[in-house]
DNA sequence: ATTAATAATAGGAATTATTACTGTTTATTT
DNA sequence: AAATAAACAGTAATAATTCCTATTATTAAT
């Protein structure tokens, strides 16, 4: 993959912070940085870093998010303020588990905990 | 909520099948039996039923597919032949770990495992 | 340093999944 | 049987994402 400068400020943007942003709020941000950079540009690099394992994708309903943390590790997201927060669980057993039971060669496990967050009490 | 013959044949249509049809297969299959059933009556359908906890909304990537299956569970989907198959995972550890150690009201567990079934080996 | 090759871009059109709107139909209540 | 409003068909609108094309920028070779 050749440089680009526009595909650095997305993987920048996207490394700053921890909201998992979505392709909107990266284009917006990157905006400020490359005024006439298009969508269709940060699209294509999103995959692109993806399919590189430089990011992964996760989602949130039917919308893509995209984290910088490519550890294995879980989401927690709040009903109320839509926060989502990095966790850990027990997936190696569940890995495991499942290899064995289903005979099912496992490539991801992938694990999304909905409700209230502690802030809302 | 009213009766209509349309929510009904929606409802035994996903009954029916355990391949966690999409909305338009929905569709195809509803217009074998009320020929001008409309795309926008399916979706509001659907929407009302998961609302009234009668059929579960699964995530597949970006896309929407519903399961007749509202007891607690878990998906296995295979990255070859796309199929999505119900197991039953340790989910309630998850709950309890989740609920003490991050203080969150959890509301959901939804655990999607991706790999490779065993029809590919 | 110049040039050649082509990956990546901007801008916009196209696509897909889904929701919203509107005048008409139909299930329920009086 | 008439009144009420939920549900409908058909269609327009929206949102997220991908595709297309002519132009620009990065890299490799001269």
């Amino acid at each position: 993959m050749r440089f680009s400068h526009q595909r650095e400020t997305i993987r920048e943007i996207i490394s700053s912070t921890n909201i998992h942003p979505t392709a909107d709020w990266i284009f917006q941000q990157a905006k400020h940085k490359i005024p006439n950079i298009s969508l269709g540009t940060v699209y294509r690099n999103l995959r692109q870093l993806a399919a590189d394992d430089a990011i992964r994708t996760i989602y949130d309903g039917s919308v893509a998010r995209y984290d910088w943390n490519i550890e294995p590790h879980d989401h927690l997201k709040c009903r109320i303020c839509g926060d989502i927060v990095d966790i850990h669980v027990l997936s190696d057993d569940i890995h495991n588990k499942v290899q064995k039971q289903y005979k099912f060669e496992v490539d991801v496990v992938d694990i999304n905990i909905i409700g209230t967050c502690k802030k809302h009490k």
